[in-house]
DNA sequence: TATTGTTATACTCTATAACTATA
DNA sequence: TATAGTTATAGAGTATAACAATA
C-alpha cells in the first residue's frame, strides 16, 4: 500500500529498543544509567574514573548515578588505602538482586517484542544478533580505551 | 581464559548501543528524544497526543521536546481549524536536513562498531538483524495502540 | 463532561568548570 | 604539578497533577 517502503534506519531501531528498555527498567525503579552502572559493577568493583571511561560518560555523571545507588544500598563506596584519592565502587547483595530483577524485566519485554516475529527462528535470530553486537561493542570499547592510554588493543572485556 | 564466560544480557547490549546513538546524535546537537520525534514526524505530520502514544512518552514530554525543535525551526506547530484544541506538528525543511545529518552520524558510528566484527558477513548480519527488530517493534506498537483504542491490530506503521 | 494540550513542579542524567584532597 | 573525585551550576527529558481552551 505504501508507495516507497524505505527501510527504517538502524539508529531509529536502536532508539526505539532503548525506550523499551527504559520502560522495562522503570518497573523496577531503575534508570538506564543506573542499570548500565550495575551491569558494569557486576563484572567487578571499579574506580570511578575507570567506570566513566568504560561507560563513556563524564566523571560527575558517575558520581550522580552512584549517589542514587548508594542511597538504595545497591552500591558501596570504599576509599582505597594505598591511594586515598581513589574510591572503589562495589556491588552489594542488594544491588545484585536489583540487577537480577532488572534483567528479568528487560529480557521479558524484549523477548515479548521479538515474539511478534511469530516464527521462532526469526525471533531467535534477532536475539542472537544482539550477541554479535555485544562482541562488536566490546572490541570498539577496547580500541577506544587503548587509544586513550596507549595500551595495546584487546586487553579489556 | 575466563572461567565462566556468561553471555551478556540483551538489555545491556541495547543500553550500550543506545549510548553510542546518544553520542553520535550529540555531534549534531540532538538528543535521543528529539531524534525520535524527528523520525516519527518524517513519516507525516501528527497531533501531539498521537505522538505521545507512538513514542510511549507522556504528553508534557512531547511539549517539552517539541519546544526545542520549534525554537530551532525544525518543527512547526499549527492549530487545526476543525478542532482548535488540536495542534498539528510538521517537519520543516530545516528539520528534514537536521534529521539527515543525524542519520548520517548515527549510521556512521554504528557501522564503525559493526565493522569490528571484521568479517563483512557478520557485520552485515548484525545490521540486518536490526531490520528484524524494526518489524517486531512495529508489530508490538500496533498491538499496544490497538489495545488502547480497541481498534484491530495491524493498521499502523 | 470529556478531550487536547500546556503549565507547574520535581527528579534524574548529562556536561563543563571550579574546587578539595591526595599524590 | 598532576590526578581522583566531588561540588556547583545549568540544560534537557521524564513524570504526575493541575489548569486552560475547546468540544
Amino acid at each position: 500500500m505504501s508507495p516507497e517502503s524505505t527501510s527504517p534506519s538502524i539508529g531509529w531501531t536502536v532508539a526505539r529498543l532503548a525506550r523499551h528498555v527504559e520502560l522495562a527498567l522503570a518497573t523496577v525503579d531503575l534508570s538506564s544509567a543506573q542499570y548500565r552502572m550495575l551491569v558494569q559493577l557486576a563484572e567487578g568493583a571499579e574506580a570511578s574514573t575507570s567506570l566513566a571511561k568504560k561507560l563513556a560518560v563524564s566523571a560527575p555523571s558517575v558520581t550522580a548515578v552512584v549517589d542514587g545507588l548508594v542511597q538504595r544500598r545497591a552500591v558501596e563506596r570504599m576509599h582505597s588505602v594505598e591511594d586515598r584519592r581513589r574510591v572503589s565502587l562495589t556491588l552489594t547483595d542488594v544491588g545484585r538482586e536489583l540487577l537480577g530483577d532488572a534483567e528479568n524485566a528487560v529480557r521479558t519485554r524484549l523477548e515479548m517484542i521479538a515474539g511478534e516475529l511469530e516464527e521462532d527462528a526469526l525471533a531467535n535470530n534477532a536475539i542472537a544478533a544482539l550477541e554479535l553486537w555485544s562482541i562488536a561493542l566490546d572490541r570498539a570499547r577496547s580500541r577506544r580505551l587503548a587509544q586513550r592510554t596507549g595500551e595495546p588493543v584487546g586487553v579489556e572485556p
